[in-house]
DNA sequence: TTACACCCTAGAGTGTACTCCAGAGTCAAG
DNA sequence: CTTGACTCTGGAGTACACTCTAGGGTGTAA
């Protein structure tokens, strides 16, 4: 919190892998608060700062979208208990998405190499090359005029 | 394969619940081929064109990018074996990373819990908000001019 | 024949998340 | 005092995957 631990945005991006244009980027949208700023108009980061960027480039690693880690970042200004409550049901939702990927992908995997197999054995190909793709029917999305 | 068993854009767009701007749009992208015309230049999609729709809607919602799709489907061209190779070899990657996020996510997930309930208990909360993220290091991205 | 649902094209617009650029200022070393 | 690395702003450009619009044609039922 002193002046002299307070870092350009160059070291920024350096230490925490992410682009100058890109902190500059959050910075517009919010996400990261305006740093003070040098005699000569420089930005001057925080650790704290620097801290929040991780948190960031953290949450987005693990499917978050930078609208979601706003929504954190602010709720976590009202108090810990509903940051925690937000994060919980974000990731809670996040991870039952991907399990479901993940079963359906090791599904599909399994079917693939199942077929292969059979393929290799018979070479009666092309005519199944979509029979992969269970049918499924689902309702229509839209209207139109 | 029939003249009659061809439907119109809005009935693909309906029995697969993808927008007809969609289905156009895919065209474009030469990921379904450009089906027959009627008398008027409607466009007439054949079962199969259908089948091919359903197969990357299902590759899509697992993860996989249109062009990772068209190339698999470009595969299937060359022949059954490179192209199971391939949507394997895709496959796999994929459902390395969701793993590899999964566990991150419920790492995070318990860190937040027990974090969260160290706090309901001490109420001493505000300066640990972004101790949830680790601290990770890495190379730059980057050099500028 | 006219109403209405459906279809056509070309091209513009949207949202997300950057990434790049020009032109100019800052600052420490030589 | 100049050089070179670093930073500034505002705005344009990119990639992905759509989504919408305008202006017009098609096809069938009343």
């Amino acid at each position: 919190m002193e002046k002299d631990d307070r870092v350009q945005i160059g070291e920024v991006a350096k230490t925490t892998g992410t682009s100058i244009d890109t902190i500059r980027y959050y910075e517009k949208l919010d996400l990261l608060e305006k740093p003070i700023r040098s005699e000569g108009r420089f930005r001057l980061y925080s650790r704290e700062a620097v801290g929040k960027l991780r948190f960031i480039k953290k949450a987005q690693s693990l499917g978050l979208t930078l609208k979601e880690v706003k929504g954190i970042m602010q709720c976590s200004q009202q108090g810990l208990k509903p940051c925690c409550d937000l994060v919980r049901k974000l990731f809670t939702k996040k991870i039952e998405e991907f399990e479901s990927k993940i079963k359906e992908l090791q599904k599909m995997k399994k079917d693939l190499e199942t077929l292969l197999s059979e393929w290799v054995s018979t070479k009666e190909a092309k005519k199944r090359s979509y029979a992969v793709c269970p049918q499924i029917e689902r309702e229509p999305k839209r209207k139109r005029r």
